[in-house]
Order: structure tokens, then sequence, then C-alpha cells
RNA sequence: GCCGAAGUGGCGGAAUUGGCAGACGCGCUGGACUCAAAAUCCAGUUUGGCUCAAACCAAGUAAGGGUUCGACUCCCUUCUUCGGCACCA
């Protein structure tokens, strides 16, 4: 008989339903384990392969942990604002609000065929007023402690999505969502301070449970360098002396490689920098403006391109080096960035690749100043030399190591007042406004006396107005809702407008993990002292996609809400695992590629059980790769034998199972008992230890090994009890992989208890683990050649006698001279003959 | 270009304080059951050699080299794939 998937899994899904079995009792915190997943950003009305992907075999684990007597919380929401639900209201014509609510709705009932233990009386939904009153808050509470400011500055904006994006949300210098190509924007726009938290979340990172893998992506996106600011004296204004007394006789330059400073054999400032005005010469005028003008017209793609050759212009001004007072002349070139470090550079065409390139190109002279260990001094650099090396041409500092010579030069450059150690970060601050309708609005007025002024928090929440033309035609959508814009000033009572923006949506997802533990409170954002207890996240599981932008926003909020005094702990997931993604066709699945592999095509035809334990059983958890769905036959006869196998014995089963012990004296055991009694602790420990670190499909191998042995061996052989111990912790086994299953396999064999009530898990038997036999593996010259059975921890000495007198072996040693012998405990002896 | 991860049968993959490579599953081949098919069950399945067959022998974890009694595992060089960063001074 086929096992009837359809009727069992809605049985017990209601079952659970009816029981609450699955409501955490959040007051008790003793063994408390929050497994959280990322929420599910309802865009679509459909759930698909990869968020089963994701939420199947986190439920798995969080099902394991609750079974060894943990009280998990394991909840779920949606991430309902976002640009597709608003483009596809544009395109249809049906209200972002509608059709996330009609999708959130139809997501809430897919979850349910999944069989997690979601309480569903917890969930979020960042898009209700409920929940953005408080991301509203969130953005008061940084503005209050100026951590939130407004500032006109080049933004990167998205022409097809009609709004600015952060950096962290532009790839390869197009926009992220859409792959339009991002412009430079001049925008006054809203900003996170997160620069200020930048050596925080990259010094935490080491104490954090994480992928190396996102760590790394982290630090290299912080992006920290320690240097020193040098000061260039402006020499000579060629024939622009009307500047020649203003206060803008110095240039400085940021570097990471004081060392080189005797290089020097150029400045460049950005295009942008302030000085280039003023250090213009008349001479070089034209040529200057025409530059700048053709940088203007470079696309950031084009103007961040590493291949592209260097380009640049003579200011016609000179600047004197500070460590030998020698004249050098200061160029523009849009290789130097106005947004890092001090917007000028020093070139050492030497040792830096850019530099060298540079100079090359416009004629500006090389200069040696480090040599490379084993050359000689007088060899012309055929390329920039950027390693460690030993100081030349450098006055009084030749000869030193170049390590130590940036220090001794930054020393020096300091005591004469020349210069300034300073650490520099790539990491920009966190741009929030989006000019989009489907967001939180933000909570600031505009008034004609007093300016900028926030809304006092019991004026939260600002709603967004549900009648809006959403139509993207370069402004915000709400500043053509008269209702919305126009409002008094909550200081003084005139007129006032609010800002027309939205925030950027990692901002809700930036503390939602807080509200899941009161999704209900409407007196505050969370409660502090329920989450101080279960915060931090025991384990996230979600997407790598994110691994710089939720979940370095998510590490600095939680910063803020702590430096506030709202919670008291430093980092918000101690410990992350990011599932692989799957594709097809070699290509991420999406709906305009029109490679979408519906999951309903797998659930309807053999459950949910069987087809979130092929997910599992598919490849390493942490893999991504291409769909197939040949091997779920695999898993669907696997589940169909242990079906058949509870159903034969299933009369056995109700006899023997209330009488059963917890464990057995292995070496009381009849031999045949004591092989399958030792294989299921074995599994028991193996199944117990995979889940736990998230390798499931091992974990099921070593199930289905199991099952094999059970199956192989005539039943006559072994005794009842012992046999339907080992089928009842195999369906004990089964109970987090394919939990409707295992109830069912459970409740057939005579049970009246839930799996999942009590902790029902149980531990291996360490005395039964260890075999007493061991096979040893005979070497000779490093071949193997045979094995033989030994008891375990046979003496060395032995083991060499026995193995000495084996037949094979005496083929192969005879008549030769025994060199050495080397016997590994319970594994092998090698013999080394000549 | 830089940083990181990986490369194992026809396929997904297993095995790492260095110790019997290919667990488990898919697929395939043969057989049983069947009028037949599907489903199910049993046997085989790294490649090559030699065999009626078994036994046996050889090669084998991207390529080449090294360390070692012994290397998928450690070291060096090269290639390929994936991910990230990309003029950050």
């Amino acid at each position: 008989m086929k096992y009837p998937f359809q009727e069992i899994e809605t049985k017990w899904q209601k079952r659970w339903e009816a029981e609450g079995i699955y409501k955490t009792n959040l007051s008790e915190v003793e063994k408390k384990m929050y497994a959280l997943v990322m929420f599910i950003y309802p865009s679509a009305a459909k759930m698909h392969i990869g968020h089963w992907f994701n939420y199947g075999p986190t439920d798995t684990w969080a099902r394991l942990k609750r079974m060894q007597g943990n009280n998990v919380f394991e909840p779920i929401g949606y991430d309902a604002f976002g640009l597709p639900a608003e483009n596809y209201a544009i395109k249809t014509g049906i209200h972002p609000h509608d059709s996330t609510l009609q999708n959130v709705n139809d997501i809430r009932e897919q979850l349910k065929t999944l069989g997690a233990m979601y309480d569903f009386d917890y969930e979020v939904n960042t898009s209700l007023p409920e929940y953005y009153k408080w991301t509203q808050w969130l953005f008061l509470l940084l503005y209050k402690n100026k951590l939130a400011y407004r500032q006109n500055a080049p933004v990167n904006w998205c022409s097809k999505d009609a709004t600015v994006l952060a950096n962290e949300q532009v790839v390869d210098g197009k926009c992220e969502r859409c792959g339009t190509e991002v412009e430079r924007k001049n925008l006054t726009q809203w900003f996170f301070k997160i620069t200020n938290y930048a050596e925080e979340l990259l010094k935490y990172l080491d104490n954090i449970d994480w992928p190396e893998k996102t760590k790394t992506m982290q630090r290299n996106w912080i992006g920290k360098s320690e240097g020193i600011i040098i000061q260039f004296r402006i020499s000579d204004f060629g024939f622009n002396s009307a500047i020649e007394n203003s206060q803008f006789e110095i240039i400085e330059v940021f570097t990471t490689r004081p060392d080189t400073l005797f290089g020097v054999t150029y400045v460049v400032l950005a295009p942008e920098h302030s000085l280039v005005k003023q250090l213009t010469t008349s001479s070089q005028i034209k040529l200057v403006e025409n530059y700048l003008e053709e940088v203007k017209k470079e696309t950031e793609i084009e103007r961040q391109s590493t291949t592209k050759e260097k380009t640049g212009v003579f200011t016609g001004s000179l600047a004197i080096n500070p460590i030998n007072n020698e004249k050098i002349p200061i160029w523009i070139a849009d290789y130097v960035l106005e947004s890092y470090g001090t917007g000028a550079v020093m070139g050492v065409p030497g040792h830096d690749e850019r530099d060298f390139l540079f100079a090359k190109k416009f004629s500006l002279p090389i200069k040696k100043v480090i040599l490379e260990d084993g050359k000689s001094a007088n060899e012309e650099l055929q390329s920039a030399f950027c390693e460690i090396g030993t100081l030349v041409n450098s006055g009084k500092f030749d000869g030193l190591n170049s390590e130590i010579g940036k220090e001794k030069i930054s020393d020096e450059l300091e005591k004469i007042g020349k210069g300034k150690r300073k650490t520099n970060y790539r990491l920009r601050d966190w741009l929030v406004s989006r000019q989009r309708y489907w967001g939180a609005p933000i909570p600031i007025v505009y008034c004609e006396s007093c300016g900028e002024v926030p809304i006092p928090e019991e004026q939260l929440p600002i709603k967004l107005p549900y009648d809006v033309d959403f139509r993207l035609v370069g402004e915000s959508p709400l500043a053509r809702s008269e209702e919305f814009v126009n409002t008094t000033c909550p200081t003084c009572g005139k007129k006032a407008k609010r800002d027309v923006d939205t925030m950027d949506t990692f901002v809700d997802s930036s503390w939602y993990f807080l509200r899941y533990l009161s999704p209900k409170d409407d007196e505050q954002p969370f409660d502090k002292s329920i989450t101080n207890k279960w915060l931090p996240v025991d384990k996230y599981v979600g997407g790598a996609e994110h691994a710089v932008m939720h979940l370095l926003y998510a590490r600095f909020i939680t910063k803020v809400l702590r430096d506030c005094g709202y919670i008291n702990f430093d980092e918000p997931f101690l410990s992350l695992v990011h599932q692989g993604t799957i594709t097809n066709k070699g290509a991420k699945m999406s709906k305009s590629r029109g490679n979408v592999v519906n999951p309903g095509t797998f659930t309807e035809q053999y459950g949910g059980d069987v087809f979130r334990l092929y997910l599992m059983f598919m490849r390493p958890y942490d893999e991504s790769g291409d769909w197939n769905d040949e091997g779920i036959q695999g898993t669907w006869r696997f589940v169909n034998r242990i079906y058949q196998l509870v159903l034969d014995n299933q009369d056995m089963l109700r006899a023997t199972i209330p009488n059963i012990q917890d464990k057995y004296e292995i070496q009381k055991l009849a031999s045949s008992d004591k092989m399958i009694y030792r294989k299921t602790n074995q599994t028991l420990k193996k199944v117990e230890e995979n889940i736990h670190e998230f390798h499931f499909n091992t974990a099921i191998s070593s199930l289905m090994e199991l099952l094999n042995e059970l199956t192989n061996q005539p039943t006559n052989e072994r005794t009842n009890e012992i046999t339907n111990w080992c089928i009842h912790k195999l369906i004990i086994m089964l109970a987090p992989l394919a939990p409707h299953f295992a109830e069912e396999l459970n409740e057939i064999s005579g049970s009246k208890e839930s799996l999942f009530k009590g902790s029902k898990w149980m531990k291996y038997d360490e005395t039964a683990i260890a075999e007493d036999e061991v096979t040893i593996a005979i070497q000779i010259n490093g071949k193997l050649r045979d094995t033989m059975q030994f008891p375990i921890d046979s003496h060395d000495e032995i083991i060499k006698q026995v193995a000495l007198q084996n037949k094979v072996v005496k083929k192969y040693v005879d008549g030769k001279t025994i060199a050495k012998v080397v016997v590994v405990k319970n594994k092998l002896i090698s013999i080394v003959v000549n």
C-alpha cells in the first residue's frame, strides 16, 4: 500500500493546530532557543522552491532542538513593503496594499503545508501600520541621537525604478533590482550614520559564529585602512597670484604608504575637489575645463573601470613635498575619488600600479624608493613594486625595512606638524530615502518657520495614504497626495509639508527579529524584558545574498538600540547559516526568465514531507546547484519502505513498545540483536550531530543505511523486542525530518502522544557504539593487500605477528627484508619491504 | 586585476587531527512477478587487463611535482568553475 500522504498530512496539520502544540511559552526562558529564518518577501502569491529549501530544513533543525528539550521559538513573517508590489500595481492597477494582503494570505496557507512549527499569532507584516509605526519610531530614535541626518549629496539614481539606491544596492554599477545602469545625481536625502559604528561592526565579527566567507565580505565592505594624512603646501600658483595668500594653501592627501613619500613625483586631485578652481592657472583653464566637462559626461561604470586608460590634466600649480621640500606638479584625474580619504592623493608611480600607469601616460618621472629584496638598486622598474622592501633614495631613512620606514616617516611627519595618522573606512553612511510609494513614510515635516521638525512619537504612525497616484514620473508619488503633503507643524502649528519619501525596506527588516516576540504590543516597539531574555537569535538561516545588506544593517541597528538603552546585547545573530541557491538551467529562478520551478508539482505528487526530505537529501545545505527532480523517486521509495515496515510490524509494535526499555546492555544481547542495536545507536549519534550541523544529506543517508539493515536481515534472527526498539528509534529520528509521516508512524505503532510533546529525542548509548571487532587494513609498500578482523584495541605486537602469517602478506614478503612496520591502532598495519 | 571557496563514477554526492576512495540515492544492465506495462523485489554497476566465472593485477579523487610507511586530505606550480570586491591611494 502506497503511503497516503494527502490525508495524513492534512490530519496532522489540523491536529497540531487544534492542540496548539507549537505555541511557545515565552515566559519560560530556561532553555530558550530562538530559531530564525529570514522572513518572506511576498512579491508573488506563491512560494517557490527556494522558500521550501530555506524553511523546511530550518524547521528540521528547530524540531530536533525541541525534541532535545529546548523551548524553541520559530516565527515567520512578511517583509511586505518594497518595489515589486508597487511595480505590479503600476502594471495591473491593483493597489499594492491589496495585492500584498492577498499574497500574504495565500502564502500563509502554503506555509502551513510545509508542516513547520510556526505560530501564526506571532507573525509580523512590515507594511501594516502596527508595524511601521515602530519603524518610524526607530527613525526618530536615530534622529534624536544624531544618527539620522539630511544632506545634499551625490547619490545613486536608478531611472527605471525612479529612486535612489544605497551603495549596497548597486552591483557592478547597476541597480541590484532591475539591472539599469545607475546614474549620479545630487539630491537631498536622509542618511543613517552607520559609519559611526564601523570599528565595532568590524571588531565584533571575530566573536560570532558566521560563515567565514560572509564575515570576510563584511570586513571588505567596511574596508578599514590605517594610514596618515599628509599636508603638501602649495608652492607656486603659476600666474594665478590672486589666491597666493588665501586660506587654500595646503593640500591634504591620505596614504597608507608613507614609506614611499620620497618617491612622490606629483599630487592628484579628484575632479570634484574643492581646490580645483583655485589651483588652475590661467594658461591651463581651457584644458582643465574641458577635462571636467569630459568627466561629467562619463557614466559611473566608465569612470570606475580599472581597465580604462588613465586620463588627467595639469593644473599649472606646484606643491611641496614636506619630507624633502621637492616641488612637484599638481594634477587632476578621475581615478581619484572625491568620496574617499581627502579626495586627493600623492602620486608614487614607482610603488603604486595606478600611479605607474598615470606617470607613463603623461611622462611624469618615476622614482624608485623601495628596493625589492635581492634586486640591484640600478635596475629600472618595469612595473610598480608594491610589496615590502628596503628604503632607498629616502635620505636618512635609507636602509630601513619599508614596514619600519612607514612608522618612522609617520613619526617624523607628526613631529614636524605635517601629518596626522588616520584610519579610514570604505563604508559610507546608509542612504535610507526612497522616492517610492510602498514603504514607511519618513516621520519628518518641513515647517516654514521651524524648518525640519520630527513628528512627536504620540502622533505616530504617519499613515501611508491609500488613494495615491503611484505612477513613476520622477518624483515621489506621495508628493502628489495633497492630503498627505499638507499638514501643520507639530511645534508651531503653522503650515508645513511632510517629507514625501519612504524608507528603504532594509530599515523595516533591520529590527523585525525584535518585534516577533511581542508583535501586537501597541505601547512599544518591542517588550524589553522579553527581548533581552530571548535575544540574541541562536540560529539564523537565510540567503547569502544578504551578506552585506540586511545582515550589516541589522547589526548596526542592534548596536544603536543597545547604546540607547533598549536592549542589552551587542550582536543580533550569534550563529548564521546560508542555504545554497537552487538554480534552474544554470540561472537563478525568476519569473522574468520563466524558469521558476513550482513546488506544487512535487507536493501534490509526493507530499510535503517527501519533498522536504528530498530537498535536504539532494546536496549539502550550503551548496548551490541546479534543480534536478530525478532523485525524488529515491526519497519516495525510502518513505514507502518505512511505511511498509511499520505496517508489517504494527501488531508487534503495539504490543511491545509500551513495555520497551530505554536501553539495553549490549553485551547481554545475542549477536544479531547486538548488530542492529549497535547500528541504531550509531545512527542516533550521526543523525543528531548531522542535523545540528545542518548536514541533512548525511543524516538521511545514515537513516537509509539503518533501514537497509533492518529490512535486509531475516527477521527471525532477531528478537522482536530489539527489532521494535530499533523501529521505534527510526521513527523518532524521522520526526524532525518528516514530521507528519513520523507522527503517523508513531500513532500506528500504538503511541497516543505526539512525538513533539515532551523531549522524545533519545541520547544514544555510548557503550553500544563501539564495535568489538575491527577490520585492520594490511598495506605492503603503501598498497592495500588484504584486511583482517581483530578484537578492538588489539596490541600492536599481536597484529604484527598475525599479519605476518597472513597468506597474502607472505606472498609479498617472502624473500625480501622487512624495513619497517607501522601499526595504527584499530586502523591498519603498514609493512615496508625491499 | 585582487580576495575567498571549490574541482571525486553516467548524475547528486560520501569519506579530511593523513590510514580500506566511491557510503547513500538517482540512472543504467540483468533477473523475478505480470498476458503486458507500471509499481515492487533481487543481483550487478569507477576504468582497464586477464578470465566461462571467481580470484587476481594495474590505473584512478582537475593537471604536474613534492613531503610521508601511507595523500581526495598537507606543501608548491598550473588550469577550470563559482562567489565577492574592483582605480578605496
